[in-house]
DNA sequence: AACGCTTGCTTAACCGATTCACTTCAGGAG
DNA sequence: CTCCTGAAGTGAATCGGTTAAGCAAGCGTT
């Protein structure tokens, strides 16, 4: 019968087996040198031949150590998330710890359903991308029932683990970049209102235009959903307003694809008609055509931080904060070039 | 002292603080009709009082019910399986599951390791997407610790749940489309040699033309990764062979969107100078441009069934097994033309 | 008044490991 | 010969819940 299921060997089964008391079957199995050899070796036999699995659950119990790591993300599906969790997991994992994935849908109260999930499962870390709308008395009240670390680094008055991209200075060169070039009417595409990773770009955007002394123009925001519809549908209602940009910073790569798109739907072509600069830098980036400019972050580099950081918490709990800020950098491609009217005088 | 953790609270303080028996205060919980609501009220006072948190762990030792499923993929980046994953864990969070996340990275090593780990976890059921060099004797082992469903369709011998995409069809679908537009030479590109999926969408291939009575060109199918870089350098090679193809079916979306931006590197245009098939039907493959022919699949629900399978299996062990092939269909969409030659006489 | 049935709660065993404190035994020192 | 020490193992408590079985009180029957 394949789908009979084995009843469980218990550590005491082998133990018998062995003929030796459970304790020294535990002992043996954990390589204690109070154990003698040939002992060890009869616990060891007598687990291959019952078929014995450590049951970990049962030894968390005593030792207060499930050996398991909760992480709690908006949504796996974008592809900037599925690294970071990649990234985490496998960092995890080198150091035998696994994974309990969940996602909140951008939902507070599944976010709150899920955070009190996580409690009960009593993982022994929480890495958390916590909603907009989350409070931070709420996260304070959390970080007193489970070491975390955040994926934000905007919670400023939080003595929590975090951490994030380098927003600012990423967003401060890719306006550089498009300003040195000419552009001066330039789009903010994409991102949701409340996302606070957006408003950090958004205020740094508005802060390097006003250093070049260009003028904001709220008409050139548009927030979008994170995907390739919402930067496509973005560019439509940018080209239809009445001064129409020449150049857009998008929230994501994602988004950019989708303004490429949605300008060749117009006619235009990122690079030649138009210059578009995306943030993350997938590696669709450098293959699309035509090549996109980009500031590069490094979604896999976070989660393994995150992971790193979850652990240093765990094994020194006092430590002291660390907020960690991962350096993004513009990486120059094809999709950038000077205005219109530059080059055509 | 924000770091300061918190000492955990138990069942017994609760208990203590309500003043009533342990028992009586698990009874309470559970809504047990036993206990009269006066005393359930003490005690969940007792329970908001002293911020009681309840410890799955420690109950699932009793109850032999983990709660906790685990997922073993090869790779989370991959859009395909993100989607995938994203089902499963939405559909099992809707059951109070959690989800377990790991990955194998194709690597059979690493993939028994996670198998160890998540039977050491007592995960109540597994889904499981084996790598390739994974036999047969090894899952019938596996299924007799650990109700399992499979992620592909295709251990016929084995008596396991699993689900899995209409390979078969949808290749047919894709190449009849092709071959009725006027295409004689189709090539295969993408996916690695050993992968199951692709061997059956490779038989399937072979199949459909010789049902047409197209011969089959070894040169013409190119294994490569599954990514936008696969499908460039595949249509690179296939350029530079003495009799091109006109057209290509593709592994994935992700490999048919590289095979576009190959060909325009190439100065050719999907839909105009060249056919191309991919498979997924990923959010991008209507955005493109031009717009994707692609053979639907739907990951999301795919994940959501391998949970619901999971669930019955746990449910109702003795239930009959179940191999669920989710049907594809073939969308037509602007990337696919007749061949060049056709229209041009 | 004796009996049985409910209701509401408690006692204690149990799940499967870990680990502290203790025992036993052999060998060496004095 | 006795005492001490160290090596190898064992017994039992423990982690934090669940749950079967039991018990006491209250009530309605006959």
């Amino acid at each position: 019968m394949t789908n009979a299921r084995r009843k469980k060997v218990t550590l005491q089964q082998v133990a018998e087996a062995a003929d030796v008391s459970k304790a020294t079957a535990s002992l043996a199995l954990s390589n204690n040198p109070r154990i003698s050899e040939p002992t060890r070796l009869r616990v060891l036999e007598a687990v291959e031949a019952l078929g014995y699995v450590y049951n970990q659950r049962a030894a968390s119990l005593r030792t207060q150590r499930s050996y398991t790591i909760g992480l709690i993300i908006k949504d796996v599906s974008n592809p900037f998330n599925a690294e970071l969790t990649s990234g985490a997991e496998s960092q995890l994992a080198d150091h035998d710890y696994s994974l309990v994935l969940a996602t909140s849908d951008d939902d507070l109260d599944k976010q709150s359903r899920l955070v009190q999930t996580m409690l009960e499962r009593d993982v022994d870390g929480l890495i958390f991308s916590p909603v907009a709308q989350t409070t931070t008395e709420s996260m304070q009240d959390l970080m007193q029932y489970c070491p975390l670390v955040l994926l934000i680094p905007y919670y400023q008055k939080l003595a929590a683990d975090c951490v994030g991209m380098d927003d600012e200075n990423g967003t401060a060169r890719a306006l550089e970049h498009l300003i040195q070039l000419g552009h001066r009417r330039i789009a903010f595409v994409g991102g949701f209102e409340a996302q606070a990773t957006r408003s950090r770009r958004l205020a740094s955007y508005r802060d390097t235009l006003r250093r070049h002394n260009i003028g904001f123009d709220p008409a050139l925001c548009i927030a979008s959903p994170v995907t390739l519809r919402g930067g496509y549908e973005a560019v439509h209602q940018l080209l239809r307003g009445p001064q129409p940009p020449t150049a857009a910073y998008c929230y994501s790569d994602v988004n950019a694809f989708g303004v490429m798109l949605g300008l060749r739907a117009a006619g235009m072509e990122a690079g030649r008609d138009f210059a578009v600069i995306g943030f993350d830098d997938v590696p669709e980036a450098s293959l699309w055509h035509p090549s996109l400019t980009t500031v590069s972050a490094d979604p896999r580099g976070l989660g393994e931080k995150a992971a790193q950081l979850i652990h240093r918490r765990i094994s020194i709990p006092d430590a002291p904060v660390r907020r960690i800020i991962m350096p993004s950098h513009l990486v120059i491609r094809d999709s950038t070039a000077p205005p219109l009217r530059e080059r055509s005088s």
